[in-house]
This record gives structure tokens, sequence and C-alpha cells, in this order.
DNA sequence: TTTTATGCTTACTAATTAGTAAGTAAGTTG
DNA sequence: CAACTTACTTACTAATTAGTAAGCATAAAA
């Protein structure tokens, strides 16, 4: 029996290749724009090597974004975020918002499901809604904290305020991806001036 | 020669039909996860009687966008919107996603087509983005003369103050797609809570 | 009344899709 | 070394896709 998680080696196994590329073509194309076909030839394997590890589509999507959950749950966890001040945990979740751009203004997950939510597979749904829930309940924490410490400013609750707050920023990667750059950093640059105490 | 805009009776015509359906599917489920079978089945008519009408997705697709923008201008310079005031100007804004809320919790047409951006015909996207400027340049207006008049109140310029704003709300009806409509209606109540004046 | 344009249908093609079944080479384990 | 497992390939199916070409009934125009 082989591992099933990726071994250390430069290059990793087809498994994660395969969910390395789909991500990337998720976030770039969106879901319903790649095919089985795609990936293979892309990874340079035939079309029955990615049903190999992952059946059918839908398990290739639920595999996704049940990654992408795991990664925010580490992410939120890691020493080096957990224990920042709030306006500087706030700075390191639009950093990750900014890589994004970066990565050929890559939209995030929930803004490249969201449009073609009702076409998705029940458990990718859950993964997705689970995702958002934790996500906004985190910077939820953050801001409550934030504004207790005079570090953030806003009006309204910290739920309400963070469930905006992310819908912004989800929205700031589909305006980039329509128009440039430019758009992205303006609404970036307006929810600094907003939430900063001065 | 017949008549190419629809005339005034009760049920409209073909091409018109298509294009409603059309618009219902991509607002609901995503550009891509509609076909031209679906399209003429739901409408009692076969295949080839679309492609009649629209040669190919691509030209189905722009004359969507287009109509879009034909009313996003007749709505902009109608005398109900365009002599009202600044504070009632952006709540009928609002009143617009509101109603796509209603209506099965469509997105936005912008909310639709972002994701899959890349993947669309290129008049398609020069038709949207035109549409998106001439929406933020339109808002951004609004707020400047609601803020001079005292209606309402933001930090930063309005065409800033727009483009964020917009982005919110199209993210708005994302995030009731991918939960419920409480999210909407939470952002909403804190957009309301920060723009107007007190 | 002949002609022409409109709005379709029927019948088709070529490509692509997800998915399956059977086979196989190489490595792992008992 | 024998049995088994892993990670594929080859070869296939059935469905769906966009799109085309030709035919036809109806209605309007000359």
């Amino acid at each position: 029996m082989t591992a099933q998680v990726p071994s250390n080696t430069l290059v990793p196994d087809t498994r994660t290749r395969i969910l390395d590329l789909a991500e990337g073509l998720l976030l770039e194309r969106g879901f319903n724009a790649f095919s089985y076909q795609h990936l293979a030839k892309a990874l340079g394997v035939k079309p029955a090597a990615i049903h190999y590890h992952y059946p059918s589509k839908d398990d290739l999507g639920t595999a996704l974004v049940a990654r992408q959950l795991r990664r925010l749950r580490k992410w939120r966890d890691l020493p080096r975020v957990a224990e920042l001040p709030p306006s500087e945990q706030l700075e390191a979740l639009f950093a990750v918002y900014d890589t994004h751009l970066g990565q050929d203004r890559r939209v995030c997950l929930f803004g490249a499901l969201a449009a073609d939510f009702r076409t998705l597979p029940a458990p990718m749904q859950a993964e997705l809604r689970t995702f958002n829930r934790e996500l906004t309940e985190w910077l939820a924490q953050v801001l409550a904290v934030g504004r207790a410490t005079g570090a953030l400013r806003f009006v309204g609750s910290p739920a309400a305020k963070a469930v905006q707050v992310l819908t912004t920023l989800a929205g700031a990667l589909q305006v980039a991806r329509v128009h440039d750059e430019i758009p992205f950093q303006v609404i970036m640059g307006q929810l600094r001036l907003e939430l900063f105490a001065a």
C-alpha cells in the first residue's frame, strides 16, 4: 500500500497534481468550464486516470472545496496568524485576496462557485457553506476584538460587518477579473480607510 | 417585413421569449449551465428555432447583456428615478437588488458572469464592462450629490465608494444564493446604517 | 396572383462530454 | 516467489453539445 498523502518530494503525486490543476481552472475559468479531458491533456495522462483518482467530477469538486476548508482552518490556527493583533489579522486576510489577484486574477473559492451554486453537487454545496460560515465567524471575532481594543472602527455588529466585508472582498476579485486591478485596489483602499482607526 | 421589436400583445414573440427564458436561466444557474436544448424544450420549439433567432450562443449571450444595458440606461433616465433626491435614488437601486432576491434569489448580471468571464465571447465581455462602468458612474454621481446635500455620508471619493457599494451588492445576492436571505438583509442593513446620514 | 420573406421543423454532422470495463506493468506484501 | 494492490491505458458507450442545410407553411408585398 502506498501513502494517500503526498510525499515530500519536489513533484507532487498525480492525485495532488489533478487537484492543483483543477483548482487553478476553477478559480480562473469556472467549474463548468473545464472537463476531464482538459485535465488529462494538461497532465499528460488519459481521462480515465482522472476518473481513477476522482470517479466523478462531483467527487473532484467536493475534494477541492474540502481541501480549501482544511487550508482555511490550518491558516486560521497558525501561530503567526492566530497570535497577531486584530488589525494585523485583518491585513493578513487582505493579503490572501491580494495573492489571488497576483495569481492571474484568480477569484476566491466563494466567488468562483456562487453563481453556479445550484448546479453543484450537494456535498460540494455543503462544504462551501461550511467554508464561508467558518471564515465569517473568524472575521467576526477579529472585528469584535479589534473594535474592543480600539484598533478597528465600524458601526453595527461584528457579525454583520464580517458578512459585509467578506462579500466585498469576494466581489473585489470579480471586478478585477472583469475590468483590471484598479477597482480592486480602490476597494481595498476604501476598506482600510473605513476600518482602521485613525 | 414584420416588426423586429415585440408588439404590444399579451404574449411576447419567440425572439423575446427566448431572451426572457435565457436571462432567467443565466441569473439562476449560470451561463454555462443551460443549452439550446433546454431553451427549446421549455419553449416548446425545436433547438433550430433558437438558432434561427440567435445563430450561436455567443449571439444570444451578447443580446442578453445588450438588453440589460439598454434597460439600465432607460431606468436611470426615467423621470421617477432621475428626479429623485440622492438618498431615494440609492433606495431605488437597493430595490432592484431586492427584486432579484425575490425572483428566486437571482444574482445580478455582473455576479452571474464575473466568475466565467474569461470563457465569454469578446462582445459579451465588452458589453458587461460597459454595463458595469455606466452603473458605477451613475452611482458615483448619486453619492457625490448625496454627500454634498448632507443626505448621505461616507469617507473617500464618491467614485471609490460607488465601486465598493456595487461590488457589495453583487456579492450580497451571491451570498443569498449560497446561504439564505438573511445575510443579504444583514448586508443591506449595514449599508443603510453606514450611508444614510443620521 | 405571383413572389418573397418569416418563422419555423426535420434531419443531420462532428465534437465533446462523463463515465465504465477490462487489461496491464510495476511495485508491495505475506 | 506468489498474491495482491496501485496506478494507470486502451477501448468503448450513451448522452449531450453547438451548429447547419434543406424543406415547408403562412403571411405580407409587388
